[in-house]
DNA sequence: TGAATAGTGTCTTTAAGACACTATTCA
DNA sequence: TGAATAGTGTCTTAAAGACACTATTCA
């Protein structure tokens, strides 16, 4: 059975995050082939109906072939289209974002990292998508765990107040962090294991659970 | 300029919120044509490209076709997508919600209102979509104005109370919902307007913003 | 020792929740 | 008057925020 409708294009872009010198930052691409050849863009690309399950499987086939592997931490953002988004024609975007550890990226690899306060003008609607994921981000630090996954697998109390702090935008108060994060049960300490320097050594922490943690009350 | 690549179907479906008899329901559909055709099942239909300006535009033309008005407010769910959730082959539906006030519904129109606990299995994914649908309605009616957009433009604190009661499935305190409700600033008194019966009449009150309000705390 | 980061105790302010009370209408 | 809904005051408990303090390491 077929229908009649001539169909929109359909593809995906992906937002990025990474921490890099302290600063929330994007991986960006630089497109190669038109529109916008030369470009630094999201990395995106089209629906391969062939190849992938769904817009989130052709999300990764994306991500993975900008970074060769996969990022920790993906989710669906909001949907683009329309008429004049794309000059190829009517289309639709599915907009994904991730979260990368600085620890997973090969610098020489992936050289388009930049802050989000200092992004060049994107193309199509990519200031969009990038303004959306920006807001997604910051609420969702707010209320979980959420900002766990731009650190490695082991990190500091430290670190994560640092990550906190650096996805909401705002100065948290070290006490009261340390408090409320351990009320949420989602690290636990690594008996034994410290971070060391010229200072007291640090506890190290894992997360308890591989997957996002909601909270009842704001961090 | 063309793409190589065969496109997917190109959808939207709709979960059209309302309160009756004080119990959260979705109006359905009952399907025209095949699939699933004579079964229930959301609103939706295929993107036309030569008339949409996007898919906010395809929701809001599916919406005036089931009830011949537009919804107050309307906001996209999320976009569900695959192979196999469409047997008319792979398929991209962007999922929109909408709260419908039971005053602007002419119910000898729109016979299929049934409350969310006692829904019948719908097809295609359309049980997922719901389930989402659900989650993000009590999930922003404890963080915003969401719920007064099921009341029609005047209303009682009484009225109020209970809609976002109902939204989102817990008893709230009377006293401190007034208290928390007034500091929000979401709401006003229409000086001298009064609900009146058997008992002491209310005040009467309106939306300050047309506008959905984030609050900063839970009510 | 001082510099640097780690980690805790506690006080004040603010919000949440419970609940009892008063108010006004109609039958 | 009592039944029904409207609307308020206040007390207790819990959370948020501020800030000062102690701890441990290395140079």
């Amino acid at each position: 059975m077929e229908t009649t409708f001539p169909q929109p294009l359909a593809m995906v872009d992906t937002t990025l995050f990474t921490i890099l010198h302290e600063r929330l930052c994007l991986i960006l691409a630089r497109r190669k082939e038109p529109p916008e050849q030369g470009e630094l863009a999201l990395p995106g690309g089209f629906v391969h109906v062939q190849e992938d399950v769904d817009t989130e499987d052709a999300a990764r086939r994306v991500i993975r072939a900008k970074l060769g592997f996969d990022a920790p931490y993906l989710e669906q953002l909001y949907t683009f289209s329309g008429k004049d988004r794309d000059t190829r024609g009517w289309s639709i975007s599915v907009a994904y974002y991730a979260l990368i550890p600085a620890s997973l990226l090969d610098h020489s690899q992936v050289a388009e990292t930049l802050p989000v306060e200092d992004l060049p003008k994107l193309p199509f609607d990519h200031d969009q998508i990038v303004a959306k994921a920006i807001e997604r981000l910051r609420s969702k630090a707010t209320y979980s765990s959420l900002p766990a996954f731009l650190l490695p697998e082991i990190f500091t109390l430290n670190d994560l107040h640092g990550i906190y702090q650096q996805t909401q935008g705002t100065r948290l108060d070290k006490a009261s962090f340390r408090h409320k994060i351990m009320e949420q049960d989602i690290i636990e300490p690594i008996p034994g294991q410290f971070r060391t320097g010229a200072h007291r050594p640090a506890q190290l922490y894992r997360l308890t659970h591989r997957a996002l943690t909601p909270f009842e009350r704001k961090i």
